[in-house]
DNA sequence: CTTCGGCGATGAAACGTTTCAAGAGGTGGC
DNA sequence: GCCACCTCTTGAAACGTTTCATCGCCGAAG
């Protein structure tokens, strides 16, 4: 900046004005200024800008998984509301990585971003509260919030519900669930949901596949351990945590010869895109993944516009459930 | 850090060594100062550790598309590379539009990252070489790139030609292509390609289906287009650009009535996981993405460590044909 | 002719680190 | 008892901006 303040034959502080406030510089300046400017080279050191007190205009939304359809569409709705507001997106992977979900913390919150938006491994990372506790806003997406941040959620436990009641609608009894683990809250709360149902609905208890991760070779697995499972106990729908537990599920056990769903039913979880145009197209419960994200940048930029007049939010969407091939009708016409 | 050093009883230098250099800090100091950053919840800043010369470590890959898994299975690939390096990677998603790219690339220059992975939106915008000139490593990734860049690619000519070819064995001689636009370099390829297999043998020109974008939903509008065609002029069998493409054409040609791969085969391009769980699964041009990201960040990282020792590079990898029954043998069958 | 106001431009302070030359204090050798 | 050396700590400079009080100049008003 200096070299372009000499080359343009003016003082530092006219090539800032040029820069910040060009409506404060002569129109001979400007120019003259902007010609150093580009015969230069200049790009301005957003370091130095920002020590001096300017924002980072910058927000990060750390994901769970950015190989899961569910979340490159709610990063999709982020991003409409970031952009509207001038400030830009930046993706972080946890990667369902507990540490790596850590670092990217700690190196957010070094840079000074506007705001962190996480759908987090670790909620009980108390790095999540003490970024909040020192001013950065962080907003929870998918997953509910203590009193320190705002939230953004769909009901799981509805959505559990809603899908084994459908289930059992269609005469089911024996239902499975895939996905894992556990400490995962939304696996937990879909599994709390699908016990509320078959509690009220009369069906036996659910045979919980636990899988390690959530993902569509992870359902592949499961569908191995499935069929291992004695014939006799062998249940004739299975409820997955998402859908790409449900896309490796369907795949398996029709590689093995299982037919989907005269043999056994599936339902998924999120109604990603890839749902619909599966070899058997998913039911699902369908979650509002854009709105997820848009309401949850929203609520983060007005809390990093004011965090005086900003009261924390946890605001929950309902889910609804799609039918599709994969549950069928076949058994509904048995029972019916 | 004025304050931990106030708190600790010690100078600002020491607190800083405490921070980057623990090993000239006798014991105990350094336990008075650690004690006084967790008391205070000192959190470093990064913008005046980088003023003042440290760089970054930090690296972005601007993606063109996120919601496409292609990309996150590359940018899973860099990531590795990068985490071994103990840099982070953040993603920026460009979402096939220009200005988004040229939003991030001049903020990405800002914040002086350590260097730019990148699959072009427009690779002809000059913002790329100029940052490459000023210093900025940039390597594309997925497109080919001029004597200022590394780049890493797949011969996107070459599996044009394979999926042509494979076609033309199956004994189809009316193609049609799908994808778009042409303005991306890896469409225009692909088309080149299939054409070349096609003046080799023998079949009727090219049918182009162009669309706006990549994605699900344009495939589905190809498909109506598709069918719109005189059935005279009808392709028997269409190549796409993309699976994501490939598998909205699909369901929507069987959603009217079409059988495939009876009346239409579909070939796609890329084999992401999702093609194999298709209603009908794919027959796909293969691309080794995680090796594409890790070696275009690799590449990255050599130019970013030594700017000297570092000659760029063009590295091309090999797509492979993956058969399933999207072409069926129903063709060959006949043709035999 | 003086004074006032307004527009443009200026220069220096400030932001929060890291680095580095130099200082303080202690230990051991002669 | 002096010097050399070593370890640990210090203080100040430097990084590249933005901001803000100030100044110079010109035209208009009195």
């Amino acid at each position: 900046m200096k070299d372009v303040a000499a080359r343009a034959g003016v003082s530092l502080g006219t090539v800032s004005n040029v820069l910040n406030h060009p409506e404060l510089v002569s129109e001979r300046t400007r120019r003259r200024v902007q010609s150093a400017i580009d015969a230069l080279g200049f790009v301005r050191n957003e370091s130095a800008r920002q020590l001096r007190g300017g924002g980072s205009r910058t927000v990060a939304y750390v994901v769970f998984d950015a190989a899961n359809p569910f979340f490159t569409d709610v990063a999709a709705g982020a991003q409409a509301a970031t952009d509207a507001a001038g400030l830009a997106l930046f993706l972080c992977n946890s990667g369902e990585d507990r540490e790596r979900q850590a670092a990217y913390l700690d190196l957010l919150e070094q840079q000074r971003v506007e705001g962190v938006l996480i759908t987090p491994v670790d909620p009980a990372d108390p790095r999540l509260a003490a970024l909040a506790r020192r001013g950065t806003p962080v907003v929870l997406v998918d997953r509910g919030a203590g009193p320190e941040h705002c939230s953004v959620t769909v009901d799981d436990v509805l959505g559990g519900d809603l899908a084994a009641t459908h289930l059992l609608d269609l005469g089911h009894r024996r239902i499975a669930f895939v996905g894992g683990p556990r400490s995962i809250g939304q696996v937990a709360d879909r599994i709390t949901g699908a016990e509320r149902a078959i509690a009220r609905g009369g069906g036996e208890p659910l045979t919980v596949l636990e899988t390690e991760k959530l993902n569509i070779a992870e359902g592949r697995r499961a569908g191995e351990r499935f069929l291992g499972l004695p014939a006799a106990r062998r249940p004739t729908a299975a409820f997955c945590a998402n859908d790409l537990l449900a896309l490796g599920l369907l795949q398996q056990l029709v590689h093995l010869g299982l037919r989907v769903p005269q043999d056994v039913a599936i339902v998924g979880y999120d109604d990603i895109e890839f749902a619909a145009a599966a070899a058997v197209p998913l039911t699902s419960v369908a979650q509002p993944r854009q709105r997820l994200g848009r309401t949850a940048a929203e609520l983060l930029l007005d809390e990093a516009r004011g965090p005086a007049g900003h009261t924390h939010q946890h605001i929950l969407f309902a889910p609804e459930l799609v039918v599709r091939a994969s549950t069928g009708l076949h058994r509904a016409a048995t029972v019916a």
